[in-house]
DNA sequence: GATGAATGAGTGTTCATTCAT
DNA sequence: AATGAATGAACACTCATTCAT
């Protein structure tokens, strides 16, 4: 059992090295096959087709990052307080959360660099569209409670806009620092900074109030 | 005169379908060419190859998105007064740039989409990195001014990781608008609560007084 | 008359250019007409296809030089005495009908280069090959005065075979020479030794008296 | 294990054949494929590439040839006597090792012919020339000593020019009773005389006494 | 579990040639 | 006399995938 699966792990690293290196899509069977030492047909045999590979690699991260992020996320909050105090309470909230989602981003973090900028092509290509309607749905509640409105009747287009963007971009940061961070280390220090520009940008769409 | 370039103009359309429906890499000149109604040896009389018929579409407005950016960002401007007074002018002066620049993207709807996110596979696939570069070295000089900084000797790696940060997402900001806006209009609107919310950031990364 | 031919003069000297650094088959039509700055349309309008652009170069230098070899070599010639005379009577004959040769070969070095080097694929392919028949007829006579046959009838397929080997000798001294030196005066004084070996070799193949 | 590698050899043979027909330039792997009744994907199974194929059929014949020459030419020999013994023990042992040439060559006739007369465009077109560097080497030290001369030093240009003839002409022996004879035992006939022929030449060049 | 062999459709590209204007 | 445009067939080569053994 041990050394069976042997050629499987090997195929999934040389995979992984080639999906990185060349791009989902660049990437090619017979030059993963070769780095692992085996023919294509022996891969045909542990995966279905070049999907399902590239799947076996990154699956597994992506479940764990999609389950961080909705234990944070998912569930409706409740906050009591004036705007201030639930902004304030809510952003720590989200600290806290990026901090978790960092931690898994770091610890796959090939997998995760291979799905936020190497799946084009696969059906993991929109991941990150994915990723941010998660988190948006989450963020449009916060930004209701902050501005105080009673109803979700309220939410104009222009504020579900801003809100989708701020979702995105909260998922650019971790891109961002995924990409550019060698470690979770560092990731965390640079990402206070990012935070707090975030958490300006948010205040200041809730205030509405600098450039009119 | 008029017939003339049909043939070129025809195959450039079909082109420029064939790659925002598949992207660079994945389109087929053979494809296209049976679209436009020629033979591939048709289209390498008008193109030297394929990546020659994807210039010919996005070379031009790349070129007039560069000029725009560099006509605001380029040169270093002189701001007096204090931090306040300058960051309220530097951000003005950015708001205007953003407009020019959005009115360029929206001119060349379709190019611009196809370089920001079709290009994968040819010679414009690092595009949004040197676009990014650009209004770096832009925002680092504005950065030092605002933050009181005499000589390029004061900025840690730090200050660079952030500034980095915020040229990457005003740029973001521009494909967002260009992916999610139908007109020039909308997007000019959406753009102003954009807009608030970077400038937020921008203060907020300034005084770096929110988390600590 | 003098300005018309000049798009004519232009498209040869292009292609001989091509033709000698590529080849025949390799040369290309498009790149000989991109170098002469006409389109592939007007080479047609002066040469039927590819064979007779190369015709158009070799053609007259091939007729110079087959029409001073047949001066030399075509016709019977009568010499009367001794073997030994009759062979340094033919040799000496052969000299100067090579130097006359070498003379053609030199006038027109580019083009006999083109011949003899790089005519694989075009009709001219095979044209060494005649030219060493041309000369065999002559030397077969040449070798039967010399070896004392009264008739024809005495030549075995051995004598024809060294007969045509030597002629096939005698026209590789030719390309060796046009191919190794740099102008007439110097393969002039080359070909003396080669010569001197040439005739070595005749003699002891008269005499067949060496190896035994 | 019989059947196994029958594509393969089928794919050879029609190779050999095609590469025969048409020259390594012309002949088309499709064509080939189509002979051997596969599919060009198979044909890439087996072999890298084009040149990889025509590899394949010469490369081992031209070893054999390769070895064989230098066993005979590669080393120094110390011949003592006078000039007349001298030339005569060479040229003993240069007929040996004739011999010993053409046998590989008849043993390989087609690869020889393919490798002498139609690799042009493939790697080994200029395989002629480097054989005659082979023996050049060897007969310009032989030609030394036939000479008297006591150091390489008073080599002249000239000699050397003679020299390189020499030894483009014994190639050119080979590639003629090659090309001309239907088997070893008629080269190995004819060859006598082109041997004659040759060692005639030698002792002429070495006297220079019969024009001057 | 894995190999060796093969498929078939596809790729971008080049070619000599043609012809209306 | 020459252009600009186009053809159609060919090229070497690569791909993911299949399957009998």
């Amino acid at each position: 059992m041990d050394k069976d699966k042997q050629t499987k792990i090997k195929l999934i690293e040389c995979a992984k090295k080639e999906f990185i290196e060349k791009g989902y899509m660049k990437a090619s069977l017979r030059s993963i096959c070769r780095e692992a030492g085996v023919t294509t047909g022996a891969m045909y045999f542990f995966f279905k087709d070049k999907e399902e590979l590239f799947e076996s690699i990154v699956a597994a991260p992506l479940m764990s990052l999609m389950n961080t992020i909705r234990a944070h996320f998912d569930q409706e909050k409740d906050f009591i307080g004036d705007v201030n105090s639930i902004t304030a309470l809510a952003l720590k909230d989200d600290y806290v959360a990026a901090s978790d989602i960092l931690s898994v981003l770091f610890k796959y973090k090939e997998e995760c660099l291979l799905l936020m900028n190497r799946a084009q092509g696969s059906k993991y290509e929109k991941i990150i569209d994915s990723l941010v309607e998660q988190i948006y749905e989450h963020y449009l509640l916060m930004y209701c409670r902050m501005k105080g409105y009673s109803s979700k009747k309220n939410i104009t287009a222009e504020d579900k806009f801003i809100v989708h963007w701020m979702a995105h971009d909260q998922i650019d940061i971790f891109i961002h620092l995924l990409t550019h961070c060698k470690d979770e280390k560092e990731a965390g220090r640079q990402m206070k900074n990012m935070f707090n520009y975030m958490v300006g940008g948010w205040i200041a769409t809730i205030r509405k109030d600098i450039i009119k």
